[in-house]
DNA sequence: CCTCGCCGTGAATACGTAAACATGCCTCTC
DNA sequence: GAGAGGCATGTTTACGTATTCACGGCGAGG
C-alpha cells in the first residue's frame, strides 16, 4: 500500500506537507503543490479511507434502511437518495431489513462506520433507535414517520391522499366502496387509512367493514384479499389500496376472476410508481413526490451530521390524485 | 467516544485484555472475561469501526455495483446478495451507476473503503477496472461477464436461454418472428441474441433484419420499438426480448394499440422477474436462477477476499424456459 | 539596522484497536 | 527442591492520516 508517507518521500517533503496538499486548503506553496500531486500521481496513491476516518471521525457514508428492496417504490426512492448522495460525495451503506432488524444499521452508527441514518420504514420506536436518538445520533426518518417522537422526518402529507381518493370515489358515484389496507405498523398505512375513512364518513359513506381486508403491501396478499371481496355476494364497485403494490395485486386479482377493470370495479392506488403508468395496469393513483422527499431527507441529514444541536424539523409533502384508466370517468355501478 | 482503554479501567485489567475478549479466542479466565464483558455493557462500549479497520484492513463491507437498481430484476439480486452478505457479517455498500461511472467503487476499494466489489453490471474493461484486477483486487462479475477476462464470474447459460426460447417459438409454427434487442455493451443481451439467431438459423428461420429493434433494457424504449414493429405491413407473430423489462413494455406497446397478446402476438421475456407471473403480463420467459447466482458470487468473493491467490473461476448457471399466458399454446398465425 | 510577525515547512502527536513481546506465578517433573 | 514450561495478563508498538506546535527565513516598519 502506499501511503503518504511514501508520497512524502517521492516528493522530498514532509508527510504533513502531502497531508496538506489532500486537505487543499492548508497553505502550501505553488511549486511543493505541484511536485507532491506529481509524485501522488506517479506513485499510485489513495488515501486510506480508515486511517481518514479514525482522524477526522468521520466515515464519508451514510446508512440507509428499506424493509422490502422488492417493493418497486423503494428502488425509485433509492435512486434519489442515491443520487443525492453521489452530489455530496457520501457512500450509501444499505440495509434490506425484514421486520424490524434495523439492528445492523444502529450498530453501524454505534461503531462509527456510517455517520448517520436514513431509515424509510420505520414502524416503531425500538430500544436500539431509541438509545441512538437519546445519543443524538443523525437519524432522518422518510417516508414513514413516528408522531410523537422529535427527530427530523421528511413525509408526505398522507392523511390528505387519503381524502383525495374518498372524494374522487364518492363524488364519481360509488355507493359500495372496498379498502385494502397495509400494515398496522406502517404509519404510511395509518394515515391514509385516516384521511380516507374520515372524508367517506363526512360524505355519508361510511366504509362497509366487511368491505375491508388486511394487507401487509405486498401483491400476493393483495391478489388473495381482493379476490375475497369479489366472491362476496355484493362486491365493492371500487377498491381503495394502501399502496401501488397492493393495487396492482388487486387488479390481478380481478383479472384472475374474469372481473374487468374499471367497467366492473375500479382500484385506486397510492405512490404513483412507475409501474402504475403502464398500460397493461393504468393505475389510479394518489402521488407523492418521491424525488423531492428523499432530496430534502438527504440534505436534512448531511446538515444534521455536520451540526447536532439543530432543532428536529420536519417537513410534509402535498399529495397529488393522478387519474388513469383503472378508473373509468363515468361510475362502474 | 466509549474506547476499549475506558473498559480496561473500569474492569481493573488492560486495554489489551479487552481487546482480547472482543476477539473472543485468546486465553482469557473466564472471572476476567466477565468482568470485562460486564464493564463493556455497562460503560454502553462498541468497537470503533475505522480504528478496527485501520488495524486489522479489512472494512467488513464489500461494494455492489448495479446499473440501474428501477429495473426490478436488480432488486431481486440486491435481496439475495444482501441476505448473503448479512449472513456473512458483511454491510453493503452500493452504487447505482449509469453509465460507465463504477468509478465510484474503483475508488472505494482503492482507499480501503470495502474490501471488495461485486459488479452486476459490468460493460467493458475500463481502465479502473483494469487496475483493479491487475493489483489483484478482490473482484467478482455477476450476471453480466467480460468474455476473456481472468476474474471471477457468475452468469446464466445466456446463449442457452436464447436457443430455448428460439426452438420453442419455431416448433410453435411461428414464421415471422421479431426480436427486442438489449444493449450491444451487455454480455447478457449479446449471449442471448446469440443463442437465439443460431438456433433460428439452424432451424431455417433466420431472423428478418427489419423485425430487429435495438433496445437499451428499459420499458419505454420496448414499447416504442413494439409499436413499431407491429405498425408494419406484415407484423411478427411472435417477438423475443432480451430482458423481462423489455417484454413488458413490449406488451404494454401491443396493448396500445389494441393488438391482442398472445392471440395476436406472442411474446417471450427474459429473466422471470417477479412481474412476469402477474396476472396483467402472464410472461412467457427465461429463468435464470437469480438467488442461487447471487450466493454464490457472495460466496466467491468472500472466500478471494480471504485468499487473493485462488485461480479465477467461472461458473455457469442453467437456463429455463418458464411458459405464461403471454404464448398461448396455438401458433397464433 | 533591528525587531516583529507571517509564511512555508518539518517534527511530533493523537485517534482506538490488535497483536507481538514481556513478565510473574504456579505447577509439574526428575 | 530446583528448573522448566505454560498460562494469564500487562506493556509496547504499529496501522496512516490530520493537526498542532515548533522553527527558520524573509519582508516590512520604526
Amino acid at each position: 500500500m502506499v501511503t503518504s508517507q511514501d508520497v512524502a518521500r517521492l516528493a522530498g517533503v514532509s508527510q504533513a506537507t502531502v497531508s496538506r496538499v489532500l486537505q487543499g486548503s492548508a497553505r502550501v506553496s505553488p511549486e511543493t503543490r505541484e511536485r507532491v500531486l506529481a509524485a501522488m500521481k506517479q506513485a499510485g496513491y489513495h488515501p486510506n479511507a480508515a486511517a481518514r476516518a479514525m482522524r477526522t471521525r468521520r466515515a464519508g457514508t451514510i446508512g440507509v434502511v428499506v424493509a422490502d428492496i422488492t417493493n418497486p417504490f423503494y428502488p425509485q426512492l433509492l435512486e434519489a437518495v442515491s443520487d443525492e448522495l453521489d452530489r455530496a460525495g457520501q457512500r450509501m451503506t444499505l440495509w434490506n431489513a425484514t421486520g424490524p432488524s434495523e439492528g445492523g444499521a444502529l450498530e453501524a452508527i454505534r461503531e462509527g462506520a456510517v455517520d448517520g441514518l436514513l431509515f424509510t420504514t420505520v414502524t416503531e420506536m425500538s430500544k436500539p433507535l431509541e438509545e441512538a436518538l437519546q445519543r443524538n445520533e443523525p437519524v432522518v426518518l422518510l417516508h414513514r414517520g413516528l408522531d410523537h417522537i422529535g427527530c427530523d422526518q421528511v413525509t408526505a402529507d398522507n392523511v390528505a391522499g387519503g381524502r383525495l381518493a374518498a372524494r374522487y370515489l364518492v363524488r364519481a358515484g360509488h355507493e359500495r366502496i372496498g379498502f385494502l389496507r397495509g400494515p398496522q405498523s406502517a404509519s404510511t398505512a395509518l394515515h391514509r387509512e385516516r384521511g380516507f375513512r374520515e372524508t367517506l364518513d363526512e360524505l355519508g359513506h361510511p366504509l362497509p367493514p366487511e368491505l375491508v381486508r388486511p394487507g401487509d403491501f405486498s401483491h400476493d396478499t393483495a391478489r388473495a384479499a381482493m379476490r375475497e371481496l369479489l366472491d362476496r355476494p355484493q362486491p365493492p364497485s371500487a377498491v381503495f389500496c394502501a399502496n401501488d403494490l397492493t393495487a396492482l395485486g388487486a387488479v390481478d386479482g380481478a383479472i384472475s376472476l374474469g372481473v374487468r377493470v374499471p367497467e366492473d370495479v375500479w382500484v385506486v392506488g397510492y405512490d404513483d410508481i412507475a409501474m402504475a403508468a403502464w398500460e397493461a395496469y393504468g393505475l389510479t393513483t394518489v402521488r407523492q413526490p418521491i424525488t423531492d422527499m428523499a432530496r430534502m431527507a438527504v440534505r436534512m441529514l448531511i446538515e444534521r451530521i455536520e451540526d447536532r444541536t439543530l432543532p428536529a424539523r420536519r417537513r410534509e409533502f402535498p399529495a397529488e390524485l393522478v387519474v388513469r384508466r383503472s378508473t373509468a370517468h363515468t361510475p362502474a355501478s
